[in-house]
DNA sequence: ACCCGCATGTAAGCCGTTACATGATTTC
DNA sequence: GAAATCATGTAACGGCTTACATGCGGGT
């Protein structure tokens, strides 16, 4: 059901079309939070739509259709945040390859814990190039985007995989004492 | 497909029944990197076996059934790791409900981002316990196993999340300047 | 005029969840 | 002897992926 819930989000932001929600989701969700293909957001939205908790706001060129939150949809996004949840799943195929890495002899092991802090040194770099845009961009209405915030995790989750690979390959190859 | 790896790299650690997997995933996989429940699990083994890539090593009491990785299960499951993967796609509900808190209100808000906060602060304490039991248990031949890779990870994410909600806290409540 | 990107949609099949189902062994 | 835990399984349903499908509008 979190795909509902991206979706209420993402236009609680801002009224979108379903073209541009799912840029939104490679480009700030993808990575760290949510996914989703426009064949799986086109249908949600008019779900959405005929339940009522979202609306279209404007109709444009090539049959584009930009929806909007309305409010009973704001009230169902707020209720979903603020009740605690239950132990949360997740499913990272990038971590769960970290994860297996002791399955591999030592020269493999070495190899991908060096991709992986390169990844995560590379990617990091990225990210501090777009977070200098975003804070360019601030506006004195909407002090933090989710955009931001995304920004903000990854920066500090990249550092954290950095560290992760630093150590593992400081462990990784030495006896049990190490 | 990521289950069929999480399977085959769960078993090349040691064998273990279907029930124990189950067990497994629960405990290191969860968390960070993947999960399955019972009702995939055994289905999977079954077809895997059939496939010869692990085979029945033992079988016990209750109909209990220890399977272990076959060299052909070894071979695939090293290709797996070793291909560079695409860009890699992450479903975690957590993340998402950070994500989505500039939607709402301020008092809401810092309520959120207090309790992500405390959790990240009592689940990383949980973790360095488990650590140092870890730690405790180390014998020469496997200087680490994938739970002590899986826990470092996610002391490191915790600690990451603590940080990333003491600058949201920061940030959040202040005019665009900040 | 052509190409690229915008824009939306559908359908088959696979993957994953929830619920149902059963029974053996150990522990108190 | 009862309860908890071990142990495996199936089926219906819903979510997600992949592939197919179509057409408009803007830029060069």
């Amino acid at each position: 059901m979190s795909l509902r819930y991206a979706v209420l989000g993402l236009l609680a932001e801002r009224p979108a079309s379903g073209y541009e929600l799912a840029q939104m989701f490679e480009q700030s969700l993808q990575r760290w939070a949510w996914y989703a293909r426009h064949s799986q957001i086109y249908p949600e939205l008019n779900k959405l739509a005929e339940e009522g908790v979202i609306t279209v706001a404007e109709e444009g060129a090539r049959g584009r259709r930009t929806y909007a939150l309305a409010d009973s949809g704001r009230a169902e996004l707020r209720e979903w945040l603020l009740k605690t949840p239950e132990t949360p799943v997740v499913r990272d195929e990038s971590t769960l390859r970290l994860f297996l890495l002791p399955t591999l002899d030592t020269a493999d092991r070495r190899r991908l814990v060096e991709y992986a802090r390169a990844e995560a040194e590379q990617l990091g770099a990225e990210i501090e190039v777009i977070i200098e845009r975003l804070d360019g961009w601030r506006t004195p209405e909407r002090p933090i985007t989710f955009g931001r915030l995304a920004a903000e995790y990854g920066r500090l989750a990249y550092q954290a995989q950095r560290e992760w690979a630093d150590w593992a390959l400081e462990r990784m190859d030495k006896p049990a004492r190490g």
